[in-house]
DNA sequence: TAGATTGTTAATCGATTAACAATC
DNA sequence: TAGATTGTTAATCGATTAACAATC
């Protein structure tokens, strides 16, 4: 039978709350002990109700007329998000955009230490970016098992991704962080998180368009 | 009088449109000539109804039994997202996010050139990163207007972002792509597009931490 | 006590999915 | 003609927003 997943949070809220993380730390940095749900409201243009909603599902509970405790919040979402235990995670692909990642110091805060990358070109292979080594394919299956790692994060041209995917796959990793357009298949047991740079900016490019359209027809009137 | 927006396109359906295009011009080089969106639903595991709808918002007419010309589908895609006229861009923040886009090759495909990018820090003003120019911001409001550039992305330490904003947004940038975690406070005639990477991180994770408890209620049973 | 703010329950809105007629 | 596939109209689903009682 399956279980009654226990009232999950809406995607939409879990990418909200890195958000408030975000302005929930500064606060805390400012000696900040209380926040309302309206001063959230104002920081980040959301809808007081939604922030209200979205915190409830992190479990914490508010004082009417004064609102939520700052250092406590923070918590909450770190729990929420399991960001407080830290994961490893292995890159694999090398390239600018990989690179990034490797030495993109936010992800510390985001409970995920790259641990290192991965390639297949010997020229890489060896050397170190941003202070973590960049290892041969052949010791990634070897090294995920050692060492427990759970977290996949694929940099790859699209033409090898499924390929790597695969590997990952047997390899045992569990979540994969996906960086290519391609629609990974994998078993039901491993997740996948598509981060489609190019999604972004089609909203982007769409909504640039409207606008001129929309000043166009205002001139014009 | 607001002028009625002409059925304009739900965001998820924009944020598709590149996986689409993706596909197609795999398929477009493999010299297939049409396509139906049954054969779509099975390479990108979205629903057949989905995949009709989306495209229906591009324009294109297809033909019962046949399905889409690939080539002439490929078009009203490019069309619709407006990627078959260039834009020029401007970066701001060679960091190691900044350099990654610049040196990503595909956004050449979507219709963004990223032109060069800009530093405060005297130590990168005058190098080149992947062939880019990285120049001093004191030459920014200057550049934008002669170059007529409309795009600008951000990719500055969080701290920074707000004063980076108003600086584009002084030098008449139209739209802004912004990959730090700062909700933007910018005129309603600027598009801001926010690229957050934690919130990525935030769905996998809470994924991930679903699919465990749900192992284990199932390994309990 | 008065009033601001939380949290719950209901209403609205928008996107996805389903049903089915039109058509090549 | 028969049947696959499109495109339209209606139903469902889920997230956001609104209304309001509870509470400090």
């Amino acid at each position: 039978m399956k279980n009654q997943k226990t009232r999950v949070a809406p995607i939409p809220t879990v990418r909200r709350m890195p958000a408030y993380l975000h302005l929930l730390k500064q606060l805390a940095a400012k000696g900040q002990e209380t926040v309302s749900a309206t001063q959230i409201t104002e920081e980040l243009a959301f809808e007081s109700i939604q922030v209200r909603k979205d915190l409830a599902f992190t479990g914490i509970v508010g004082k009417p007329r004064v609102g939520y405790q700052v250092k406590s919040l923070i918590k909450f979402i770190e729990d929420f998000l399991g960001w407080n235990n830290n994961s490893d995670a292995f890159l694999v692909g090398a390239g600018c955009l990989g690179s990034a990642l490797l030495g993109y110091g936010a992800f510390q805060d985001h409970g995920l230490t790259i641990v290192a990358g991965f390639d297949t070109d010997p020229a890489k292979i060896g050397t170190e970016v941003y202070g973590k080594e960049i290892l041969g394919m052949d010791r990634f299956r070897d090294l995920v098992r050692r060492m427990h790692v759970r977290i996949g994060i694929i940099c790859v041209p699209a033409g090898a991704a499924q390929r790597v995917a695969d590997l990952m796959v047997d390899a045992g990793i569990e979540g994969i962080w996906n960086f290519t357009p391609v629609k990974l298949k994998v078993p039901e047991n491993v997740v996948v998180q598509r981060e489609d740079l190019s999604s972004g900016l089609a909203v982007l490019s769409v909504k640039l368009a409207a606008m001129q359209t929309d000043e166009e027809s205002v001139t014009s009137e």
